[in-house]
DNA sequence: TCTATTGCGACTATTCTAGTCCTGTTTTCC
DNA sequence: GGAAAACAGGACTAGAATAGTCGCAATAGA
């Protein structure tokens, strides 16, 4: 069972992608190409990512891709929510009016407690921590 | 997205539903009926945890399915696993090779410490304890 | 104006999950 | 012995979710 789809695992490359090439714009064909992802995908990826204000977008020829945001202040689990939506580990709290065995249900209450530890855990990564982790392995 | 799937849910459903009805030996039709689940995917269900050794069937006119272990022996870690495998953050450890990118991937080593803190999490809660909590909630 | 590039929605393909069905085997009871 | 009540297990199907593609409009720079 997988917990991190593709489309999150694309985006947080693209997102280091971006971060490492400090400043410097990028097209969505220089980072599909550079991480291995399909560019149509990419592009939708990258959309995403525009429309929750981590990433700006220029049109036009030389146009591109550049971080709206310090990296530092990119958390893991914002990139993951941005690309999947808050993760749940049941169903009992999406949906309106959840499970209806909720107020009998001995499973809630742990599952919410572990929610809350993965959240805590990724909102502790930085894009910036990524980045540094990947330079660490160049030397 | 979700974390924890149908079958998992209905299987540990099935499992307190034997543990509170201690020692007597329930037909996977009447558990099917109590806890609101499909009759014949609970017959699978019901397979997987009497291949793993936590519940014991008995065939036959008057037979059934009743607890193999002392629920203080059975943790939720090993019913998630035993319904939907080793949970895994990411494809990165799954497959033979796993990502071809894993030495420079500066996500793989966080994706493996969520994972065991979350098992570690599941790992400390039994099936016993399930039962009390859903016992407390009676009075 | 031409070209490179993003924006966005519609569409398709593939995979996964949930659920069903059928046939066989074992055991109990009459 | 035979019928009935159960589990065993594999094949199959429907539907949802994910991944990926395509086409066209909008924009900006040369």
């Amino acid at each position: 069972m997988e917990v991190i789809r593709r489309n999150t695992e694309y985006g947080i490359r693209a997102l280091v992608h971006l971060a490492a090439s400090h400043e410097k714009m990028a097209s969505a064909g220089e980072i599909a190409e550079s991480q291995d992802i399909p560019i149509d995908f990419l592009q939708k990826i990258l959309q995403r990512l525009v429309r929750r204000g981590i990433v700006k977008s220029h049109r036009g020829s030389q146009g591109g891709f550049s971080l709206a945001k310090d990296p530092r202040q990119v958390t893991v689990l914002e990139m993951v929510e941005t690309m999947q939506g808050k993760l749940a580990m049941n169903k009992c709290f999406l949906g309106k009016d959840g499970c209806p065995r909720a107020p009998r249900c001995p499973l809630k209450q742990n599952w919410l407690s572990v929610e809350e530890k993965i959240a805590e855990f990724l909102r502790g990564i930085t894009l910036q921590d990524l980045v540094d982790q990947l330079r660490g392995t160049d030397s």
